[in-house]
DNA sequence: CCTGAAGTGAGTACGATGTACGCGGTAACC
DNA sequence: GGTTACCGCGTACATCGTACTCACTTCAGG
């Protein structure tokens, strides 16, 4: 783990920039940005797991090992795709309604997080913080500022939305995937056996409900989603300082 | 995509035991859980991303193949693992008081979490969930039954609760390779550098402020956890329909 | 203009990985 | 006892990340 640590550090330096000014030699035929949007693109199309030095270099037309005159490792490339696009899409103005702007925030990660559902997985865990990362996190604390709260708590609260994003799209994919009328029903032919089989045991009364609930004519996504975003916002408000 | 997904789900037949009762042949010379639990000791010795089929297989004195006859791949093993986990540690009584009983097992959670730093990373995106997983979610809804929540509201407000209490001990991991006063003095030393870099730049002040004041004199994570804890819980109970 | 240093792209090679395939041995059934 | 199903495990292969190396390109200093 120490070790892993010790790669992790090392990409900050490619993330931050390292602004020394070239003066001899070539100039670089790529940028990190190309690369990581290459690499962002193969994991559109293949999934992440597929994201390799070879394909990524293939890619944009070089050899594998070129791309380490750019990146320190696979990982640093990893977190450059993930700081890459939060600096891709612009924020909206923010309105100075705090509800109505972390609302926004929310949902915006929300789509960003199901439109690439490799993405959870590379912004959760990810210690070294890019520049476009930390922009954010400025931004959205900013929103958060002025309400009477104390720093670290605005801190928790946007690290509470955050984790709560998260684990929403996750199990939102989780269900899409088990009776998702999307385009994957190989895995809802091949999943709903099993399914059926705990739901038939009788031992997971919960479960069962909550599936034959979800198979229902629900509500979509979208109004579950504002609805506990809803509920956490009131609770947001609801235990801030001046009451 | 797809790929991944029909690897997954096949991964639910070993989980679930597949009770076809053996007859010819010799008997197995081993368990899943003795499998899972050598996966398990090496993740907490060496980290997760050095859980090798040949190592895994190595401690328990075999060769890697013979793992297969037990476990359908790698990723199905990492589901395994993460089951287990669920499976070993027994759960306390319910005492019947749900905030009672909802904050012990976040606490119980996050000890796990805590011990684990590879823990997060393997249930995070479990859709193959295991026997011992599902008993716990049926528990945990147990917990919240008799509120005069709809199902759907319970299932949500568990995972709002799981998807806190993972970002939560995600940040407080972070902090500790930031600023940790524990064992990892060599990162501390190699990242400062850089957070006070940016500390320096001046166009990140809410950063800024978070560290610092983390390095400060701070109150212990347990009771920062236990506050916001209490947090969550008082915006549960404030939302309950009985208002 | 020349020379050398600095920096580039890329090829080769190595160790480690997940796992498909197949073999020989073992235990239960007919 | 023969058949059959299942076991453990060795071999082999494609693929991975990346250390090392080298030729080539550009620019500063003479």
């Amino acid at each position: 783990m120490a070790g892993k640590s010790e790669a992790r550090l090392s990409n900050l330096s490619r993330l931050w920039g390292d602004q020394t000014q070239r003066t001899r030699g070539p100039a670089p035929a790529y940028t990190c940005e190309q690369i990581a949007d290459a690499a962002i693109e193969l994991a559109d199309e293949e999934g992440l797991e597929s994201v390799s030095m070879r394909k990524v270099a293939a890619r944009l037309g070089t050899g594998a090992m070129s791309l380490y005159r750019y990146v320190e490792s696979k990982d640093s490339l990893i977190d450059l795709m993930g700081d890459r696009i939060v600096g891709r899409e612009g924020w909206p103005e923010l309105t100075g309604d705090w509800k109505r702007d972390l609302g926004d925030f929310a949902r915006g990660q929300r789509r960003a997080l199901l439109e690439r559902p490799w993405l959870s997985r590379v912004w959760s865990g990810m210690p070294a913080i890019g520049p476009n990362m930390l922009r954010g996190f400025e931004r959205t604390m900013s929103i958060l500022d002025g309400l009477g709260l104390g720093i670290d708590d605005m801190f928790e609260t946007i690290g509470l939305l955050n984790a709560w994003i998260d684990g929403h799209v996750q199990s939102e994919l989780a269900l899409r995937a088990y009776f998702g009328d999307v385009d994957d029903e190989e895995v809802q032919r091949a999943m709903g056996p099993y399914v059926q089989a705990v739901m038939d045991s009788g031992e997971y009364p919960y479960f069962t409900q909550v599936i034959t609930d979800a198979q229902g004519p629900h509500d979509d996504p979208e109004r579950r989603f504002e609805r506990s975003l809803e509920r956490l916002l009131a609770g947001i408000e609801a235990t801030l300082p001046g009451r």
